[in-house]
DNA sequence: TCAGGCCTTATTTTT
DNA sequence: TAAGGCCTGA
């Protein structure tokens, strides 16, 4: 197909995009020769393989701009879906600038959870089944007000199911239960068409527990993320009106990382794709790196035998990095086979190489890396300074940051942490929304439970337990059940009455929502009023503060909705943690994972050992296929970096807090050597040697191999006496203890003596502390809540201070 | 009911 | 090592 074909739809055009039509399209400018085609090519199924920094965003964005422009298709009628929020706001971000508010009439371009709830929330009542309660019969359906669950309400639930069957959850976890039937729904296979080669999962009980979760949830009118996709599925294929519906609706649909795809997500597109199929996915199969959670790469491989005569078109100029990186790049995932197969190239012809540096243990690497990146905003080794904000450190497992945190913060390099618990996950936020959620709906009964003890208001398990038999016997919620055991007496004491407290104020602050209150100062009134706030403002640990100034920023989050109803309904859906607002320029630290998608100037590379990355568990649990995806992991990994990038590993290293010693990735040995530079690290001799091939290249960057070519004797005592050498010959003996501190540490006698003994102290990380002693530089603090630690002076505050400082 | 001690376990994570 | 879940004693 070509770009001619662009003249059929001029005579179905309207009379306004013609006009448009005449004038120049301003969103076709600078667009390469395949961007083009990839824009132009409207009809049929297109195959966008777009590598990494190619543009792909910008193709996409032009392709829509395209078809409205076109008259093909108006921005209601076009499908477009993503993986995550933040790609989707993307998106929407990059049409508005390039075709002004048009963007903003695109109702179905988000994520594939946030299209299915906008579906899902139509055709609810599609959703059924008979279920026998107490033996009768009843038929229950979706409403269209369902609530998403999350992975914590799942799991409390899971694990009320596998209590009530008897089962032992120390031995058969919820979490276990969950990511079987996760898995199950990523198949789309609901508990009837689970295959029967699955039966022995969860100790032959899986499929049965499945079937009551399902009830469970239709009894709540509750989904989980997964239902979300699976129910979509389940109404198109026995609803043929329906999906023709949205098969004449939809008239082109798009689809971003397509490479991430799992099973249920790619019958969903066949489904709606099955008419026109006028799909367009774009995809990279050698940034697939969700395998292990459902992701099928089988799906962008077969995608020309799925979608017959489609078209594949390969962006291959890459726009972001150097030469050298993208050859190391290409090195490395030139080991798997299988591939679609992409060479990508770029204008630029200078560069670094890529730079690989071996440490003697993970602290000494995270030392060199801080000290690296603080020389690197300065400026060094001939390189132009960098800003922190264009540096990233890219970890295979999020444990690896702890090495980096640690040293950043003794240093005091600013540091921002990407990953970990997302705002809405985190403990405080989950609890006051539960609140809310009563509010709202008084029937959310896992709701209830989270909040009836929380604060404490001295209601335990027997308590519980009594509200349980309570709604149960009289068919009624469980908030229901607590106000007529308040009512009889059944609860009496303290509990009963802060328990008849919770519920009258549950059923207030209900009153005055639906009497229109304003639902920012309701949300406050809630908060203090159950107690919630002054459960954290009397809370004297380290995070407490951190937990308040979280609650201000949810009701502040509140504003941008109409009122508790809508903003519970988006809540479930938008997970993101955006802190925006920075100040000062931070390096960054996250997963390979996260980094996906990203692009820096500078980044490092750290952990490059066998076991650790290419992990062992991938290894061990998925063989050839696993080691593959931890490759494209490392592909990932090289093409964030722009300018430089630097790989590097430690011979040896505490896992779980024993020393052991470990080998150099075997992805290191894939690198081109022509494209490496070997660095040398600090305390070791061996600048000038020509290494030849990256095993070589190792062995030097470890210092080994230097006795042999050191032949002048005084350069050999000095190898002998230097740090380097003991150190390997440690080494050599493997002996795994804890290397030496390091040396050269300057005292700041001024920082230390201006503590003592008995001194209350702050210190950002850990929190309050008394000082006990001082140890030359250091100084030791007993800390309230983090134990017994040497700190050195100048990170610490005097803990009457502590409160003026913007920690 | 609850705090503290013991034991177990230990990627990657979005929605 | 270190965090989280469970159990026990007060």
């Amino acid at each position: 197909m070509t770009q001619f074909d662009d003249s059929d739809a001029f005579e179905a055009a309207s009379l306004s995009a013609r006009a448009m039509q005449a004038r120049p399209a301003p969103y076709l400018d600078g667009l390469n020769p395949a961007q083009l085609r990839a824009v132009q090519t409207l009809d049929g199924p297109v195959l966008m393989l777009a590598g990494a920094g190619t543009g792909k965003t910008r193709a996409l964005t032009a392709r829509i701009a395209h078809l409205m422009a076109q008259g093909r298709a108006r921005p209601n009628e076009i499908l477009a879906v993503t993986f995550t929020n933040k790609a989707a706001r993307e998106m929407k971000e990059r049409l508005g600038r390039m075709m002004g508010q048009a963007a903003e009439g695109m109702p179905w371009l988000g994520t594939f959870h946030s299209v299915c709830v906008k579906l899902l929330r139509r055709h609810a009542e599609l959703v059924g089944r008979t279920i026998h309660i107490n033996g009768e019969p009843r038929e229950l359906h979706l409403r269209s007000n369902f609530t998403i669950l999350d992975t914590d309400d799942q799991n409390r639930l899971l694990k009320q199911l596998i209590e009530a069957a008897d089962i032992d959850p120390k031995r058969w976890p919820p979490r276990m239960l969950g990511g079987i039937i996760d898995h199950w729904k990523n198949r789309a296979w609901t508990p009837d068409k689970v295959p029967t080669h699955e039966a022995g999962a969860f100790d032959g009980k899986g499929i049965a527990l499945y079937r009551q979760y399902q009830d469970r949830l239709l009894t709540l009118n509750a989904c989980d993320f997964g239902d979300l996709l699976m129910h979509v599925i389940d109404i198109l294929q026995r609803h043929e009106d329906v999906l023709a519906q949205y098969r004449r609706w939809f008239r082109y649909i798009l689809v971003d990382e397509y490479q991430d795809t799992n099973v249920a997500q790619y019958l969903w597109l066949r489904l709606l794709a099955g008419g026109h199929k006028n799909i367009c996915c774009v995809g990279d199969d050698d940034q697939s790196i969700y395998g292990w959670r459902g992701a099928e790469v089988g799906n962008i491989l077969r995608f020309e035998q799925d979608f017959e005569g489609a078209e594949v078109i390969r962006l291959e100029q890459n726009y972001r990095s150097t030469p050298h990186i993208l050859a190391a790049a290409a090195g490395v995932i030139q080991g798997n086979k299988g591939r679609l197969g992409k060479t990508l190239w770029t204008e630029l012809t200078e560069g670094e190489k890529v730079r690989l540096i071996g440490h003697w243990d993970g602290e000494e690497e995270a030392r060199w890396i801080g000290e690296e990146a603080e020389a690197m905003t300065r400026g060094t080794r001939g390189l132009d300074p960098f800003s922190l904000d264009g540096m990233a450190i890219l970890v295979r497992a999020a444990h690896q940051m702890r090495a980096f945190e640690d040293r950043f913060l003794t240093i005091g390099l600013p540091y921002r942490v990407i990953g970990g618990p997302r705002f809405y996950e985190r403990l405080e936020i989950r609890d006051a929304m539960a609140y809310f959620r009563l509010v709202v709906s008084p029937d959310d009964d896992l709701a209830f439970e989270r909040i009836v003890n929380t604060p404490k208001r001295g209601l335990g398990d027997k308590a519980q337990q009594t509200i349980q038999v309570m709604a149960r016997s009289n068919g009624v919620s469980l908030l229901e059940g607590a106000r007529l055991c308040v009512r009889s007496k059944t609860i009496g004491g303290k509990g009963g009455r802060a328990l008849g407290e919770l519920c009258d104020g549950l059923a207030r602050w209900r009153a005055e929502m639906l009497d229109g209150r304003d639902h920012i100062h309701l949300a406050e009134e809630i908060l203090d009023e159950s107690g919630y706030t002054g459960f954290w403002q009397n809370e004297k640990t380290p995070e407490a503060p951190g937990r308040l100034e979280n609650l201000k920023e949810l009701v502040k989050a509140l504003e941008a909705f109409e009122n508790l109803q809508g903003f519970l309904e988006h809540v479930s859906l938008i997970m993101d943690n955006d802190s925006s607002g920075e100040e000062e320029p931070k390096i960054t630290l996250m997963t390979l994972h996260a980094a996906k998608g990203l692009e820096f100037p500078v980044v490092f590379l750290p952990g490059w050992e066998d076991g650790l990355f290419p992990s062992q568990r991938s290894m061990d649990e998925s063989g050839v296929k696993g080691l593959e995806e931890e490759r494209r992991l490392a592909y990932v990994g090289i093409t964030r970096a722009e300018a430089v990038c630097t790989i590097s590993f430690a011979a040896n290293r505490r896992v779980y807090g024993q020393w052991q010693s470990a080998q150099p990735s075997r992805f290191i040995d894939e690198l081109p050597a022509e494209h490496v530079e070997v660095l040398t690290p600090p305390g070791l001799y061996g600048g000038g040697f020509g290494a030849t091939g990256m095993a070589a290249a190792q062995q030097m960057a470890m210092g080994g191999g230097m006795a042999s070519d050191l032949t002048d004797r005084a350069a050999k005592a000095d190898v002998y006496n230097s740090p380097g050498w003991r150190r390997l010959q440690s080494n050599a003996t493997r002996t795994l203890r804890q290397p030496a501190e390091a040396k050269n540490l300057v005292i700041d006698a001024t920082a230390v003596s201006a503590f003592g003994p008995g001194d209350r102290v702050f210190h950002q990380k850990f929190g309050y502390g008394e000082v006990m002693g001082v140890e030359g530089d250091k100084l030791e603090v007993e800390f309230d809540h983090a134990g017994t630690k040497k700190i050195v002076g100048r990170f610490l505050l005097p803990a009457d201070q502590a409160g003026d400082t913007p920690f």
